[in-house]
RNA sequence: GGCGGGGUGGGUGAGUGGCUAAAACCAGCAGACUGUAAAUCUGCCGCCGACAGGCUUCGUUGGUUCGAAUCCAACCCCCGCCA
């Protein structure tokens, strides 16, 4: 069966707890879709399930590769597509659960990325240029080379224009034309949301909570061992801010509201993603009752386009 | 009571006669997104308006001036030093 139950939403409104729930109720595994979860020794500040509450359900696509190694859109897709298989053949119930919309998008629209693995020697370069000489150097090159992504690409953002000619340069064919997408699952899409002040308040309280758990010690000891704070994995929430106020660039104080607000910002973006008036997702107002709602929802479901009763899983 | 500094849009804070509805940053709102995505990038952010544009603002009141957030006067409030 190549169905599959997805649960989206902002950071911080429950998901996970969610997820887990449903987990256990319908001997279901939970396959994360959570750009920042994937990297190990990274917990307290990506809010990662518990080694108890991964203990009680079966989690994927967490703790996969260490803070220095590379890792993109399309090594999820893959890692995930195969955990789901798994998930699968072991007949159970997959649960897609998180909140990096662009992971959970290129998943369940069965985006085919191009194959073309980054090369950061040439990113370097091109943004040593698109630095010296402004961005215009290098959109010339994307104008000339592929119309469309130029069309499509804002010329300031220059991470993307580099990323289009990089395809271009070692394909020979516009990034343009190699996009394309076709839908391989399923899915009940569920969507947890609740009003913005909510939210934020949600935020500020787990920000508190990861200090108290020891996030200032989590981070510090990530410098310790090596790890470079212009990591992608360290450009993170949390593990930004920290680093700045280890490295004496920030007050703790200050420090810890940055990663209030910019959570708060972060939360804002993910709606672009998943939208409250996407007529796909069945939205649920956390502030109400949500599980007893979404597990007729879900059986409902899988009934519908399996036959099998969930109950009995 | 005396002396000095200051009151600017939700916050911090530039601006010291026209180019200023007023920099920048923060907060907030909206959007883009196919191998960095919790990244990167964009728009809005006094009021009315789809746009053009109009209207009202820089403690208060009154003045100077063709023209004031910017100059003058009085008053109110805040902060520092002296008493």
């Amino acid at each position: 069966m190549n169905h599959i139950i997805t649960i989206v939403g902002p950071t911080a409104v429950g998901k996970s707890a969610l997820a887990i729930h449903l987990a256990r109720v319908f001997g279901g595994e939970i396959v994360s879709a959570d750009s920042r979860q994937v990297f190990r020794d990274m917990s307290i500040g990506t809010a990662k399930p518990t080694a108890e509450e991964q203990h009680l359900v079966p989690h994927h696509l967490i703790d996969v590769v260490d803070p220095d190694q590379d890792f993109s859109l399309a090594l999820y897709q893959e890692m995930a597509l195969r955990a789901i298989e798994d998930v699968h053949r072991r007949g159970r119930l997959a649960l897609l659960v998180g909140g990096s919309g662009l992971y959970v998008r290129a998943l369940l629209g069965g985006f085919r990325i191009p194959h073309v693995p980054p090369d950061n020697e040439m990113r370097r370069v091109m943004e040593e240029r698109a630095e010296a000489e402004g961005y215009m150097a290098i959109y010339e090159e994307l104008e000339r080379i592929d119309p469309t992504s130029a069309q499509n690409i804002d010329r300031r953002n220059v991470r993307r224009v580099i990323r289009a000619i990089e395809v271009f340069r070692t394909t020979g064919i516009p990034f343009s034309k190699l996009q394309s997408f076709s839908p391989i699952f399923h899915t009940l899409l569920i969507g947890l949301t609740t009003a913005r002040e909510d939210l934020y308040r949600r935020i500020d309280i787990r920000v508190d909570r990861m200090m108290e758990q020891g996030l200032v010690q989590e981070v510090k000891g990530l410098m310790e061992r090596g790890y470079s704070l212009d990591l992608p994995s360290m450009s993170g929430l949390g593990y930004k801010q920290i680093g700045q106020y280890l490295k004496g660039e920030l007050g703790l104080d200050e420090a810890v509201q940055r990663i209030k607000n910019e959570t708060h910002r972060f939360a804002r973006h993910q709606y672009a993603w998943f939208r409250p008036r996407d007529e796909n997702i069945h939205w649920f107002d956390v502030r109400n009752g949500v599980e007893e709602p979404i597990r007729s929802l879900i059986k409902e479901f899988v009934f519908k386009h399996t036959g099998m009763e969930l109950a009995k899983l």
